[in-house]
DNA sequence: GTCACCAGCTTGTCCAAACAAGTCTCGCCT
DNA sequence: AGGCGAGACTTGTTTGGACAAGCTGGTGAC
């Protein structure tokens, strides 16, 4: 938080959050929270640019700028790692891992984490529970590269976002999510404890590095009703797409 | 387009579309960006920001730009419009209503269309279908000061977004979605055609205009494999939360 | 009363400059 | 060969100014 401008971010979620902005009103203008915060106008304009970008609040030429809500969106630390996430909420991750080996790459693998075709990739099936309950079915695909220092982890990891970092300074710094709905398989009801063919909210991802190298894909499978996934968008900016299949 | 930012932008999307800056390699400097379009550093910035949030490139201080990708994401009419969104993926949007009728608000309704309790609200039920085929069931609450020009519509309205903004002037300026899975209800198994208790994905979605006023919240229950939602994000920008429940 | 229009306000766009902070490469030293 | 550091390079932050574009409310004509 060294920068002013998510400084001053910061203090505007917090007046809005205790109500100082009430939802369906206006914020100041730029002038005057420059004026407020004896920064310039540009510098309030990245401020208000990354509430407008979280949803909080509506922008348009000419109109002042409106308080759409006070949803609070989440670091990319939280969403990327669940025990991070769950330490976030209060809440206690499990996870134990399942399975682990070393297969040759697929078609989807080569394609997803940008690798010759032939080569190996690492296969892990991890369960995760929140308060002891099971919740999710992960399953990752780590490239060579990287599948030393996940098999140097214990199974029991909880966060393997961070060992990994703090490992070989590996930093998970870009995600994509592709987000279905999909039948519960055997294995996957098994390891929940629910009924074969039951709604699973399915999460694909390939997180990379800084450079743009893949570092993983996953397959997350969530069961009904343990979680939910939130975006706001707008005429302005719309991070979310929709596609066929 | 009129702006130079965006003409900007749109030229490095397509730059990168036809592999001029391939993925995993980097864009040129914003020194070098400047001097090539003939603006200012801050005009490529506003450029390489939009690209960054898209999740086409990533972006780290002191060192170059990476190309991450070449996906496309949608514009914002072809989220909250599926008769838009069809037509931009050259499908044939069908659609139909169910049922249509007002009924007394819940505490739902009040809460998510900022409406006093006890008025009334409109609850639509519609199918949707791509080429013919039931992809969709949608449960929409309209608030009663846009019930009237609902009710004005033909029941195979293609798109209701449009018809509302041409009838009464109402635009479609934000939304906010939650998304899970769940189990198909006897109701949508037989509207989709599918066994009652298969997944479902399901999209929660509040849409309000320029001013915050709510005017529809909707849930959208999408077929198992019909069709999948993507969010890119990255350390600096992440649009998308998770939630318990 | 109603409508059109205008003036003032507010946000959007763009520029030029300077410095801060982090990265990367290359050469030197061990 | 390997590690370390200096310096060049690149992106991030901030300022101040100017004009364009769009919204809003009020005034005046009808």
């Amino acid at each position: 938080m060294a920068a002013r401008h998510e400084e001053i971010a910061e203090e505007l979620r917090r007046a809005i959050d205790r109500g100082e902005y009430p939802v369906g009103g206006t914020l100041p203008t730029e002038s005057d929270l420059a004026a407020r915060y004896e920064v310039s106008r540009g510098t309030v304009r990245q401020a208000v640019a990354a509430l407008t970008s979280e949803g909080r609040i509506g922008s348009r030429q000419g109109a002042r700028r409106v308080v759409l809500g006070n949803r609070r969106s989440q670091s990319f630390a939280e969403l990327r790692s669940f025990a991070q996430w769950a330490r976030a909420m209060g809440r206690t991750a499990t996870g134990r891992v399942i399975e682990q080996y070393r297969r040759p790459a697929t078609a989807e693998d080569v394609e997803r984490l940008l690798i010759p075709p032939g080569s190996d990739v690492l296969q892990v099936l991890r369960v995760r529970g929140l308060d002891g309950e099971p919740v999710l079915v992960e399953r990752n695909a780590y490239p060579i590269w990287v599948a030393e220092a996940v098999e140097r982890l214990p199974a029991d990891c909880e966060s393997v976002v961070q060992a990994l970092y703090d490992d070989i300074g590996i930093i998970f710094a870009y995600g994509e999510h592709t987000i279905d709905a999909v039948a519960a398989g055997t294995q996957d009801a098994e390891l929940l404890g629910i009924r074969r063919g039951g709604p699973l909210l399915r999460i694909r991802r390939t997180t990379t590095t800084h450079a743009g190298r893949p570092i993983e894909w996953s397959d997350d499978r969530y069961r009904q009703g343990s979680v939910s996934f939130a975006v706001a968008n707008s005429i302005g900016s719309n991070p979310l797409a929709r596609h066929v299949g």
